[in-house]
DNA sequence: TAGGCCATCTGGTCCT
DNA sequence: AGGACCAGATGGCCTA
């Protein structure tokens, strides 16, 4: 039962450690998911990407009659004086190069606007993977954002902490270094996520953990079985909800009382 | 209707 | 110069 349960837990941090770093910028990529609303790409992807008027420095002499200001600037007419001429050349110049210029900028604008949506659409996307691998029911309603990154940071410190819990005091030594040569076959980037803006520790009670998460895992607290530990802990859940701070528990963010008893359940099912 | 959440735009900053 | 990233602003949608 004990090896289990451990399978279980390595499989479940394995999935949140892979899905937080299977991320890559070009997996998944809705990029062109919601192109239909730039409304400006229309225009300004042709005339940026494709089109001859595009912010080319050999742009001035250049033009093509796709650009609206090709021909409106061409010096054909030979009736004209030549001091004219000159003065106004300069004058058109001017307001060519002003228009370019502002041609030039709008366009940059639209692929950097078009860089942005796509950038966080793949963030979005991540955020989506993290919450497949997330323990929530059927009827749940998706999390937010902040409530996916909050409760995959308790999850892991849930996990991280029974495993912990479990190494020390019922593993025997070979299965100790199995559970070591597993996690650390991770790739080391995995735990690189620095979820927690200040700190990547668990440890370190900033605002990220204030209310959510449970008590840090600096905590020394030494169960001397595994029932005993299922028993404070869903002692310690009641009385937090009880308290009012239902959110904490880190197996569902939003639940009601229902729901984590059915957590509970449902996470230490193995064991009972 | 206020507040929360989200998508998008935008300008600034840093890096290559 | 151009791309990535970030934070602020804004407007739409939804819910209590």
């Amino acid at each position: 039962m004990l090896l289990f349960f451990r399978y279980i837990a390595s499989d479940l941090l394995m999935l949140i450690f892979l899905s937080l770093c299977r991320m890559s910028p070009k997996n998944g990529c809705p990029s062109n998911h919601r192109r239909e609303h730039c409304f400006e790409l229309s225009d300004g992807e042709a005339s940026s990407f494709s089109s001859p008027c595009s912010p080319a420095p050999s742009l001035s002499q250049t033009e093509s009659e796709d650009c609206p200001f090709g021909g409106r600037f061409s010096f054909q007419d030979p009736m004209e004086p030549q001091r004219k001429k000159l003065k106004g050349k300069r004058t058109r110049s001017k307001v060519r190069n002003e228009l370019t210029v502002t041609k030039q900028r709008k366009n940059r604008r639209v692929k950097a606007n078009d860089r942005e949506r796509n950038r966080m659409h793949n963030l979005n996307s991540a955020l989506d993977s993290l919450r497949s691998v997330l323990p929530t029911f059927p009827d749940d309603a998706k999390l937010t954002k902040i409530e996916t990154l909050r409760f995959a940071h308790n999850y892991i410190w849930a996990l991280s902490e029974t495993l912990r819990m479990a190494d020390h005091s019922l593993l025997s030594l070979g299965q100790q270094q199995d559970m070591r040569d597993t996690l650390q076959s991770l790739p080391k980037s995995c735990f690189m996520m620095d979820l927690t803006s200040p700190s990547s520790s668990c440890s370190s009670s900033t605002e990220w953990d204030s209310l959510y998460s449970p008590v840090s895992q600096s905590s020394s607290h030494s169960p001397t079985s595994l029932l005993m530990y299922i028993s404070v802990n869903i002692f310690y859940l009641i009385v937090m909800y009880i308290l009012g701070f239902p959110f904490f528990y880190p197996f569902h963010p939003r639940g009601s009382i229902s729901i984590i008893i059915q957590n509970v359940l449902f996470f230490y099912f193995p064991f009972i």
